[in-house]
DNA sequence: CGATAAACGAGACGGTACGTCTGGTCTTGTG
DNA sequence: CACAAGACCAGACGTACCGTCTCGTTTATCG
């Protein structure tokens, strides 16, 4: 039989979050980085990688995966409103350091490749947006948020300007600055 | 001396729509489209095309404007507020098809190199932006946007939600969702 | 692990000879013969050819030693200096032909690369050289050669006039011009 | 009318030869000196090399003429036998410098173009040996050499070791291996 | 003296090749 | 039988030259 060599599997992802790391000899990108540097570095054959990824993308999202990469907590004890700000304001922190240029390099990476985009949406988004919805609905069931909504939409309209800064790199990820566009954003979501 | 070829420019600008069109075999992302195949499909050699763009994004971007790609209107004899969202609609729209995944894979582009970035946004952004801008202050002095705000703050708020459906293929792009979305934002927008 | 593949070993080895062969399509000088071209010729990576020999000059050579090529004999059962004689009017003759000039390119090409001389000498020289050392030490004892020189110097003093011929493409290199020259230069080297 | 520009031929020539320069960075082969360089270096069009000299190997041979390279005289007061030894003997030492590194990738060149090769030997060979046959028929007139042998079969022999020696790199271009070399040569094209 | 024709610098152009790199696949031998 | 080691084909990378070809711009002769 011979099992999977959980050996081979540690020194492949920890090759790779070293390559990405940014304190590293320049820090590549994911464009840059290849399997075949991968392998190299982590001392195991390419073939051992592409027998248990299927893409680049594949491995890079079970990196941060393993390296519990961008979690973000809600707090459960706040109002609904202000969990859901809280929460998008220690988000748009996190993107604005290295974590968001990977992030942002693994959208980039989805928009060539349909399987990336899935495996990236099943893996980050939709265990995030189980909880904020979570946190949604009780803002919904609080009064504070329309409840004639698509929950998922109006999930959308509260990360979007932080994905739009992130990509475009068009105003500040800052704590005011997205405290501020929330505030707006749920201005236009509050029942009338 | 020795003037630019305007014929060589023309056939690498047609080699390269044409290897990215959808009728085309297969037609090529941009990822998977290389100056060597464009080259060769142009006639023309590759140092031709090194010698006036500074890489593919460059080129792609270059094409975009030459096929005034992804063009959309303002329609001035509107209110402000129905202008704006006949644009955003009208952009949504053309984002569903080809041109939006073009679009999306320029925009996936531009997270790894800081000049094309800049390039995309001059090209595409910045001339749209200041047309959108026009309305967004008419709106304002007819009352219908709060005034306090940054109009660069209003501007990101009306495409953002656009944009995130681009690039993560979540939601629709149709006439009905756009305008429920731009309705929402615009409820955030206006004055209290 | 991971062997080389014999066949393309012999794959590279062929087409190289058929470039050069002077039957073929204007038979290109070793200057015109590209990795390029010999590479598709054998349906061979380039990679494959850089991983096995150093440069072209050192595949040239390669492929002369897998075809038996300039290898002329010596009689041993002949007087020592009938047998140099005979050696060198045999030599020359092979060099009047396609041979010489493939031979004369690789004595330019190997002015312009130390290790390709070096090459060169150990591959096509040293060989030929031991066998006809061992003919000027039998003429010595014979009494037919002056003992009293460097047993390379004699050898050079036979060579050199063939080479020259070779090279300048002056005087001719056939059996009675080669006969008479050889005779010359011993005349200079037997015992006075 | 417009007649050729003694400035720009100067700079090419001189370009060249500071390419060429055995002190300047590195010092260019023939082969690595490209035409492309010595007109960016001259600071000349390229077309003005190309109107003026057919190949690299033309202008490198107009280079040496101009910069009286690899000229050695003849004492005409010497005994024929003696002041072809000096020549023999001063030839050998420039060979055994920078100069002789040139002559043998001129020599090198030759081997791909005929034309080249034609004109080397016109530039250099032939006037040479006109000096030269002359002493030799001087040296046939004293009883020194045989007077039944071509002259130029006798230079052959006179020069031959030491153009070995040269391309080969193969024994030693100074005096007195230059020497002995010449003497054995000359016992075998003195009379019987 | 002004027209004109060649020579010139600049450098764009289509090509070809360079030597390196990566993508994926396949083979061989080890644990 | 999973693995490392790494060879293999394919093909793109960006650069360097090739030799040809416009371009204007001198520069000298000739009408």
């Amino acid at each position: 039989m011979a099992i999977r060599s959980e050996q081979s599997r540690l020194a492949i992802l920890q090759a790779t979050i070293r390559l990405l790391d940014e304190r590293e000899h320049g820090s590549m990108s994911v464009q840059q980085l290849s399997i075949e540097r991968i392998a190299r570095e982590a001392g195991v054959s390419k073939a051992t990688i592409y027998r248990w990824w299927s893409s680049k993308a594949a491995l890079i999202i079970d990196t941060f995966l393993e390296n519990h990469i961008t979690s973000t907590t809600i707090k459960e004890d706040l109002p609904a409103i202000e969990a859901l700000k809280e929460h998008a304001i220690s988000l748009a922190q996190v993107y604005s350091g290295h974590e968001g240029a990977l992030m942002a390099q693994l959208i980039a990476e989805s928009q060539y490749d349909e399987a990336t985009l899935a495996d990236f949406k099943k893996s980050f988004f939709l265990p995030r947006r189980e909880m904020i919805n979570a946190v949604i609905r009780r803002a919904m069931e609080e009064g504070a948020i329309r409840d004639d909504l698509d929950i998922n939409q109006v999930a959308e309209h509260i990360y979007s300007p932080i994905y739009f800064r992130l990509l475009f790199k068009e105003g500040s990820l800052d704590r005011d600055a997205t405290g501020l566009s929330f505030d707006i954003t749920m201005q236009g979501l509050k029942p009338s």
